[in-house]
RNA sequence: GCUCCCAUCGUCUAGCCCGGUCUAGGACAUCGCCUUUUCACGGCGGUAACAGGGGUUCGAAUCCCCUUGGGAGUACCA
C-alpha cells in the first residue's frame, strides 16, 4: 500500500506558521515514504474562503520548498476536482445515501429551536445535544415530502449511542466515550457540507492512508469515525500533533505577532531555515541533530518521533538557525542572494575574488541575508564615523593622534584602490617599532584610525575590502 | 459546565513504550572565562528541569491512581 498524505488549508488567509509546519511534516512523510503529497482546498466556508488566498497559500508552500504531488494546478483524473467547492454534488450523493440507509435525516428545526433544545438540555444537567423531532424516523416521510416540495433544509448525521476508539500515532489509544457528541449537521442547508463530513468523504475518496494534523481537531476525530464506519470506508491512520502555542502558552494567533510565513518571507528568512525549525518544533531528530536541510531527513522521517506536548514558538531560536543556515551556506549562492538585496550597487560592481573574501568574512556577523548590505554599509562604505564614547576615548589617548597622522600620510600616498594585507601589517610594523606603540594603544589606535570603531571584525580582513577612497574619507572627518 | 489531550532546565527537546547504565544528556537564550586590542566571530565552562501526592517494585523521570496546572473541543467555522 503506498502512503497518501494530504495537506488541506482554507484559503481565509495568507499561510500560517502552524500550517506550514503540518503541511512540512505531511511532505516530509510522502517523501520518507515514496508516497503522494496531495494538496486540497477546504473552501467550503464561502464567507471566509477567498480565491486569491489559495495561490498565495500555494505560493508560500513553495517557497519552503513544499511542493505537492496532486493538487488543484496537478490533478489525477482518478481523485480530482481538489476544491471542495467544485465537489458538492459528491457529498450531496453520499448523504443522500445516508439518508436512505436512515443513517442522517433532514432536519427543519430552527436556530431558535435548536438554542432552545440547547438550554433546556442544560437546565436537565443533559448533554446538550440534539433532541428535534426529526431523528425519530416516523418524520421522515413528512420530511421528505418538505424537501421534494422544495424546502431548503440542513442534513443531521444520526450519532449512533457508541463510544469510539482512535489509536493516534501521537497520543497513543484515544477513548470517545458515547455521550460526546450528538446529532451534526453534515449539510447545511445552503448545499454546503460542513467540514467533519467532507473532510471524510474526501480522504476516503483520495484514498488518503495517513491524516497528519494538529491536535485541536483531536476531539473531531470522533465524528470522523462515525461517517467513515457509516460509509463502511477504510479508516486511515491518524497523527495529532500537538500545536504551536505563543509566549502566553496560547494557541498561536495573530495576536502573537508574525504568525504567517510570507512575513518572514518578505524578511527574507531562509525557506531552508524555516522548514528546519518548524521541524524541530514538535518532533526530534533520531540523532539529534538540530541543523539540517530537508534532503538530509527525508531517509528518516517518522512518525515516531512527534512530541505529544505543545511547543512555543521562539523567534530566538529561528534566528540563530537562520544564521547557522548561512554559516553553512556556499559563498557563491550566498553572493547571488546578496546581490538580490536593495542597495548592493557597491557589492554588485566588485570583484569576484572582494565579493568571496566579503561574504566569508560577514557571515560570521549576519543572521539574515539583507544583514550583509547592512554590515556592509557600516563596517566598509560608512565613511563618517559616528562620535561614540569608546571612540572619543581613544581618540584621547596620547599616541592615536600620532598613529592617526601616520596611517592618514600612508593613505594619501595610495592610488591602488584597495590596501593589501601586506601593506597593513606593514603600517602595523611602523607604529610598533619606529612610534614605540604596543598592546591596546597599537590595536585600538589603528583600529579607531582605520575604522572609526572601538570594535569589529579582525583588521587584517576588513582593511583589504574598504577602498581607499572611503579610508581617506573617514580618516579626514577623524582628523576634524 | 461537560469531554478529550498534555505535563523533563526560562524555551525547544533526549530519555519514558521494553523500570536500574540518569549524581537526567543536547540545543537556544543567559552568565563567566580564554583567545597578541575589540567583537555582532571562535573556544571553554557555569547557572538551570523530571508539577505535587499516593501506590507497584529491591529499585521509577520511566508503570498505575489522584490532585493541580495548561491546552483543545463542545457551531448549519475549518
Amino acid at each position: 500500500m503506498t502512503v497518501r498524505v494530504r495537506f488541506a488549508p482554507s484559503p481565509t488567509g495568507y499561510l500560517h506558521i502552524g500550517g506550514a509546519r503540518t503541511a512540512l511534516y505531511n511532505y516530509l512523510y510522502a517523501k520518507a515514504t515514496g508516497g503522494t503529497f496531495v494538496l486540497r482546498i477546504e473552501d467550503t466556508d464561502l464567507e471566509r474562503s477567498k480565491a486569491e488566498y489559495e495561490a498565495l497559500q500555494i505560493d508560500d508552500l513553495k517557497w519552503m520548498g513544499i511542493i505537492h504531488d496532486e493538487g488543484p494546478d496537478r490533478p489525477n483524473p482518478k481523485y480530482g476536482p481538489y476544491r471542495q467547492s467544485e465537489r458538492l454534488d459528491i457529498y450531496m450523493k453520499y448523504a443522500q445515501e445516508l439518508i436512505e440507509k436512515g443513517m442522517a435525516f433532514y432536519d427543519f428545526c430552527t436556530d431558535e429551536e435548536l438554542e432552545a433544545m440547547r438550554a433546556k438540555a442544560e437546565a436537565d444537567n443533559l448533554d446538550p445535544h440534539y433532541s428535534g423531532k426529526w431523528r425519530e424516523p416516523q418524520h421522515w416521510e413528512e420530511a421528505k415530502a418538505r424537501v421534494a416540495a422544495g424546502e431548503k433544509t440542513a442534513i443531521r448525521f444520526k450519532v449512533p449511542k457508541k463510544s469510539y476508539e482512535l489509536n493516534d500515532k501521537v497520543k497513543g489509544k484515544v477513548v470517545y466515550p458515547d455521550n460526546m457528541v450528538g446529532d451534526f449537521v453534515i449539510m447545511r442547508s445552503n448545499g454546503l457540507p460542513t467540514y467533519n463530513y467532507c473532510c471524510v468523504i474526501d480522504d476516503w475518496l483520495m484514498d488518503i492512508t495517513h491524516v497528519i494534523r494538529g491536535e485541536d481537531h483531536l476531539n473531531n476525530t470522533v465524528r470522523q469515525l462515525m461517517i467513515y464506519e457509516a460509509l463502511n470506508a477504510k479508516i486511515p491512520e491518524f497523527a495529532h500533533v500537538s500545536l504551536l502555542i505563543g509566549h502566553d502558552r496560547q494557541k498561536l494567533s495573530k495576536r502573537h505577532g508574525a504568525t504567517s510565513v510570507n512575513l518572514y518571507r518578505n524578511e527574507h528568512y531562509l525557506p531552508e531555515a524555516m522548514c528546519n525549525y518548524l521541524c524541530l518544533l514538535g518532533w526530534s531528530h533520531p540523532e539529534e541533530r538540530d541543523i539540517f536541510a530537508k534532503e538530509d531527513i527525508v531517509n528518516l522521517f517518522s512518525l515516531e518521533r512527534f512530541s505529544a506536548s505543545s511547543a512555543m514558538y521562539d523567534l530566538e531560536k529561528l534566528k540563530w538557525v537562520n544564521s547557522e543556515h548561512i554559516k553553512k551556506m556556499d559563498n557563491a549562492s550566498l553572493i547571488t542572494l546578496v546581490e538580490k538585496e536593495p542597495e548592493t550597487e557597491f557589492f554588485r560592481k566588485q570583484t569576484p575574488e572582494w565579493k568571496n573574501a566579503c561574504v566569508e568574512l560577514l557571515k560570521r556577523y549576519a543572521q539574515f541575508v539583507p544583514d550583509f548590505p547592512k554590515l556592509v554599509n557600516e563596517l566598509i562604505l560608512n565613511d563618517d564615523p559616528e562620535m561614540t564614547d569608546p571612540l572619543k576615548e581613544i581618540l584621547s589617548w596620547e599616541t592615536t593622534p600620532k598613529i592617526l597622522s601616520f596611517i592618514s600620510e600612508e593613505v594619501n600616498k595610495f592610488s591602488s584602490e584597495f590596501v593589501t594585507e601586506t601593506e597593513l601589517n606593514g603600517w602595523m610594523d611602523h607604529v610598533k617599532k619606529e612610534m614605540g606603540v604596543k598592546g591596546k594603544p597599537l590595536f585600538q589606535g589603528v583600529r579607531a584610525a582605520l575604522t572609526g570603531h572601538d570594535h569589529g571584525p579582525d583588521l587584517k580582513f576588513l582593511i583589504p575590502l574598504t577602498p581607499i577612497n572611503v579610508l581617506k574619507n573617514r580618516i579626514a572627518h577623524l582628523n576634524k
